[in-house]
DNA sequence: GACTTAAGGTCAATGGCGTTGGCATAAGGA
DNA sequence: TCCTTATGCCAACGCCATTGACCTTAAGTC
């Protein structure tokens, strides 16, 4: 029987640890976070965290029910990051567009840490409200029910996979990201035509995009795709 | 200094271990590859591979300059996999559709390989062969090289990124696998349409359509978008 | 202010992990 | 048949997450 965790509203007795410092749910995974981008993402132990936190790292046990609850708590936290002081302006492709970008952006200033949660479904706070908003977008646009589900599982999951790739990669150690890089460069520009002349032809246009994202092309696309269907079912 | 690693067409002595069974690269990735989908992403362990092949884990040094290493040589082998006897029809679109969804199903098929290789860049043959491929379809449909170049790019990194996400979905241990499916059932079907009218209207259908795939859907959508810009560029 | 209670700390231990250096032995060329 | 060395094995190092037992002290009650 593993240790009950008491829910953070319920806490009421906030010992310090023996250096001082208070703990909370905030802090733990705001020094998480922390520790993510300084340590790369497979740097975020238990062991680790307990020494920033100046605290035994079974103390954590007393505020998550694992590492996986704690990385559950940093993506919804991310998420929150993301939508904080968004606005609707009331233009669903607008709007939507923001939402993508924003999210996607937040996930890019922490890459370490959406590695490890891009592929979640956490239900908490956060995360449950940027869905309702992002389906509020839809309705309101005037897509159907079925047509808004649709769409909006479109979105959602290509703007977190996209999340995830690119923060896969900005995530690498330094030397591997060069590498990567370089491969437009040095490879794939190389090649010859006689083998692969569509490559070929291509080599220096490649050698700029591919070190960019392709989520805006992308999310344009599906947008296109969207305003496409939406101005079939108003006909 | 670490050890050196014999490439394997210069290996001569097949020295059996103990028990007799004689290694070799593709034995060791075949049984990685076994092992994966029956112990699950992290399931992959030195320790247990050697236990599996009847060698003790330092042995795999020998073949590999460690687990990294050998997970490279796992996403090749899936790359190869993925492209292994296509053969295209001439028409762009169903042509692109099927790469896609052959790309994303080779994945499928080995998730818990494809969430550690589907975000590293190999630059090796199939990969090549397969980007070749890629824009050869789009140059021979008519699109300018710029024009293919970013539908390529979004249609590349899309595939990828959802292979990357789905991957990572069906990859988690059972037990969280089944926590994020009840999610939808749970969490979100259950809440008030007071504080989320929107979830609340479409949790039915969220709760059948986000336990599948969006790629499908979303490789559609840029499809229909790819096509109309190709309208225009043939005005 | 003193008493009680249990939340929230600490400590020590368990059994995993990747990786390495030293050593032994048999494969295969001479 | 003999030698060399590739390729196997072993033992050990320092990480890791997690747990159960224990202790301390903040908060609530009177």
């Amino acid at each position: 029987m593993p240790k009950p965790v008491v829910p953070e509203e319920k806490r009421r007795r906030r010992r310090p640890t023996k250096s001082g410092t208070v703990l909370s749910e905030q802090l733990i995974v705001d020094t998480a976070l922390r520790m993510l981008r300084e340590h790369g993402s497979a740097g975020l132990t238990a062991r680790r965290l307990g020494l920033a936190l100046d605290a035994d790292p079974s103390t954590l046990y007393r505020y998550f029910r694992g590492m996986d609850d704690l990385t559950l708590a940093i993506g919804d936290a991310l998420i929150g990051q993301a939508l904080r002081g968004w606005v609707p302006t009331g233009e669903w492709r607008a709007d939507l567009r923001a939402v993508g970008l924003r999210i996607h952006a937040a996930y890019m200033e922490h890459p370490q840490a959406a590695v490890l949660t891009a592929s979640r479904v956490s239900g908490r706070a956060h995360e449950l409200a940027a869905d309702e908003a992002v389906l509020d977008i839809l309705r309101t646009a005037g897509f159907p029910v079925p047509d808004a589900v649709r769409v909006y599982h479109a979105f959602v999951d290509t703007t977190l996979a996209f999340a995830a790739l690119d923060a896969a990669s900005l995530a690498l150690p330094s030397a591997a990201l060069r590498a990567d890089e370089e491969m437009w460069r040095s490879t794939y520009a190389r090649l010859p035509a006689t083998t692969h002349p569509r490559i070929a032809e291509a080599a220096p246009l490649l050698a700029t995009r591919m070190l960019t994202s392709a989520y805006p092309t992308a999310l344009d696309m599906l947008l296109d795709s969207a305003g496409a269907q939406l101005e079939d079912v108003r006909d």
